[in-house]
DNA sequence: ACCTGAACACCGTTCAAGT
DNA sequence: ACCTGAACACCGTTCAAGT
């Protein structure tokens, strides 16, 4: 090994690091045990003394995606809504920002392993714009399933595209579909208001 | 020889709906090719004469599992937006009566492999509900994306529960999501009628 | 045309053994 | 504590050969 520089010490948070790195290279599939030890110079089964599975280092990495996003200031005169946008936009770019992140964050999300950072704020958001507390989650939720899915259907078809598979379809527009469901929710809120049911 | 009597013939079909039945009992991480060579009774190497690849089948598997769906009629009095609501709540009970059923086919939508059906439908109730056709594509997409990342996210969380990994969260109500989104649809189908820009 | 049998090139994970 | 080396029990896919 010409040059091979031994880390001091190897914690979580360099595994954790080089699978990053790793997944920014060569995309999901290609992002094997084997591999990441190759990546950190060590055999695949040294990797299980820093973390419990695959699945949970891919927690791992689904957060880290989502704190190496851009954390954007919202204008001075930002409404609650728009702060919301804001968010949306950021958490967009965070999972874009990998091959395949908005498949890690997503699957991590719902299984529960990871990719929980957004929801505090968003929630808090939605809190702020007037929606009553008992959707608060309901409606965090349908705001990130739009923003995740929007993402993983993007990257997917480019995916497919380098695969040659015939997509045809032109690319959703993002911002006129956070549009959409934030319309949804000020209709929500003002329901809210108004002491009226489920917007219908 | 036609109409020799002769051993059943296997044909793409017979490879599909062995596929949904495995599924069904096992789940997706265990339809694997030597598993349904053993439920078809051949080898695995056999299945590649009726399916070009795994990714093909599990496209054929999504299309399937949508076409087995419930489709119920609407009452005779509802709006473009009801019928909507209904063809939401029939395409989420179509994915979630399979195991990983939202997994199979969100994965296999967004890579063009299957899950086109409901979009036609979908679209075109968009339109009649007044959705500017330069966003109808978009908004459809939004439409599904919840339905599917809603169903998805049900559907992981119990398989997490299963796997003894703590959720905490609880479900999020679809009912209360989908109108979220159906009253932001029928926001830009307002704003279009008024010859407005998009809804923010 | 349809299928077998065997192989190829991989996986994630475990574990006794070293240091 | 951290890692090696080797194994275990799998994958999807290919292909010459049979019928």
């Amino acid at each position: 090994m010409p040059g091979a520089t031994r880390r001091p010490v190897r914690r979580r948070a360099d595994v954790v690091a080089a699978a990053l790195d790793l997944l920014a290279r060569v995309g999901l599939p290609d992002l094997t045990m084997r591999a990441l030890g190759a990546e950190l110079g060590v055999q695949q089964s040294a990797i299980y003394h820093h973390v419990e599975s695959k699945q949970a280092l891919l927690g791992a990495v689904a957060d880290e995606i989502l704190a190496r996003g851009p954390r954007r200031r919202p204008r001075a005169d930002a409404g609650p809504l728009d702060v919301l946008r804001l968010r949306c936009e950021d958490v967009r770019a965070a999972v874009l920002a990998y091959p395949d992140g908005a498949d890690v964050v997503m699957s991590m999300w719902a299984f529960g392993l990871g990719g929980r950072s957004p929801v505090a704020e968003v929630d808090a958001l939605l809190g702020s714009a007037g929606v009553p507390a008992e959707h608060v989650t309901t409606a965090g939720r349908t705001v990130l399933h739009f923003v995740y899915g929007h993402a993983y259907d993007e990257q997917s078809r480019a995916q497919a595209a380098r695969a040659g598979i015939v997509t045809a379809d032109a690319p959703a527009d993002f911002a006129t579909g956070l549009g959409i469901v934030l319309a949804g929710v000020r209709a929500l809120a003002e329901d809210g208001r108004a002491g009226g049911s489920q917007p219908g």
